[in-house]
DNA sequence: AATATAGCGTGTATTATTTACACTAAGTAA
DNA sequence: TTACTTAGTGTAAATAATACACGCTATATT
């Protein structure tokens, strides 16, 4: 970590945390940075916010440029702003999360020169971290498995067709518990947001599950509703 | 709003949604500006963060500065940052919340003269609010009131002994329905964060009703565990 | 002393939700 | 044919949520 860095005046940036599902494992999304300080370090995805962009817009623009990544939709999460957590001057960072979908090899390629690539780390295995990247993934990591205990959210993150039990996997790894089968398929149908496919699972040795696939309209349905609160 | 004031670059700021309960009624802390842009609107109290501060250790300075309010534990919980939410030149904010207790009239004071005085105005009452802080404010609003559907947030809120007729009032404003009074008092007493005590409300020109404390001890128990997720 | 008043305090039946728990069925591989 | 592996299913018990109404008690009034 050099000290004869430049030094900054304060300023604003942004930190992605994205979550994918893969292989069975969950999964985040790392880059190697390609610049001082840090330098060759892991870090979260994240750069400063230009002047005239919206932090919204910031955050989509930074994950697209290190990453390739498009169009994700993000939410941010928490504003990190201890007065050392940046070695070359105060740098306050908003962060955000997002869930997607890896669709085989979604090709990662960094377009700016900042990272020198990006790739999917489990997130069981991560290394050390640049900056307080550690306690932002952290973070992140709670917000998720906080919301997905009361929010059916994790579609996001698995292929567009997918099994009860895969569905049931990902919970289980974003929980770190065992969840029982019979009552999770309960109340995953019971929500009433999964469409029965009429195909099954391919390339198993052994009894193919069924498909169901995520529906978007009777999801977003109940969850504006479940936003009141009952008596 | 002046256009002649000198533009400055990126700043951080911090605003404050202060909830306080007193009448039956729900209020919140603002402030009278003092200075331009919006001299003399209404506001929540915010300024700048200063560079060598922590965005926590900021909110807490700067709410003093305002209204003379010290010791207030705040939770941070939006970054506002659209590009012209401020009209002087780019200015992102951390919006903190906190729930607190009005010991009759706590004398409000700005310490500095950025503020000409610190009320508290009832949120069904509010008058236009400088900047976007009406925006902010009912994210603000919002949050209590998610909050508060699944964790009971409120004493803080209350004086120290408070009857649960009371405690059901300031659920029904900050829900804004009507509850059952048998439901919400058996629910109340289950969670055992309550300590009846051996006094009754003094001063009505009806039956007393019991008074009952918050056991703090039991409730970091009970909420602790509960962030834990079940089978 | 009697009465009016206003809010206090209480219980039960119904329904919905959550939990615990184990075996047969279907397809694949040898 | 058999062995193997995962899919798929139901029920009973416990807990939590909801709907609902009236007698009690302290004070104020006459």
């Amino acid at each position: 970590m050099e000290t004869l860095l430049p030094k900054f005046d304060s300023v604003f940036s942004i930190d992605c945390v994205i979550f994918g599902f893969d292989d069975g494992e969950l999964k985040i999304l790392l880059i190697q940075r390609n610049e001082e300080p840090f330098k060759d370090w892991w870090a979260l995805p994240g750069n400063i916010i230009e002047k005239d962009q919206s932090i919204d817009l910031a955050a989509e623009r930074i994950l697209y440029e290190l990453t390739g990544l498009k169009d994700i939709y993000m939410e941010q999460f928490h504003t990190f702003g201890d007065v050392n957590r940046h070695p070359q001057g105060r740098v306050i960072t908003v962060a955000y999360y997002a869930m997607i979908r890896l669709n085989g090899t979604k090709d990662l390629k960094p377009i700016s020169n900042y990272a020198s690539k990006a790739v999917w780390i489990p997130v069981n295995d991560l290394p050390k971290l640049a900056f307080d990247h550690e306690k932002i993934f952290s973070r992140g990591f709670d917000k998720i498995r906080n919301k997905i205990s009361y929010q059916p959210i994790a579609f996001e993150l698995l292929p567009e067709k997918f099994t009860l039990t895969q569905l049931q996997q990902l919970y289980e790894v974003i929980l770190n518990k065992k969840l029982d089968k019979r009552n999770f398929r309960k109340k995953m149908l019971n929500y009433g947001i999964l469409k029965e496919l009429n195909e099954k699972q391919k390339g198993v040795s052994y009894r193919a599950a069924k498909l169901y696939k995520f529906d978007k309209r009777k999801y977003a349905k109940l969850f504006q509703k479940e936003l009141s609160f009952s008596n």
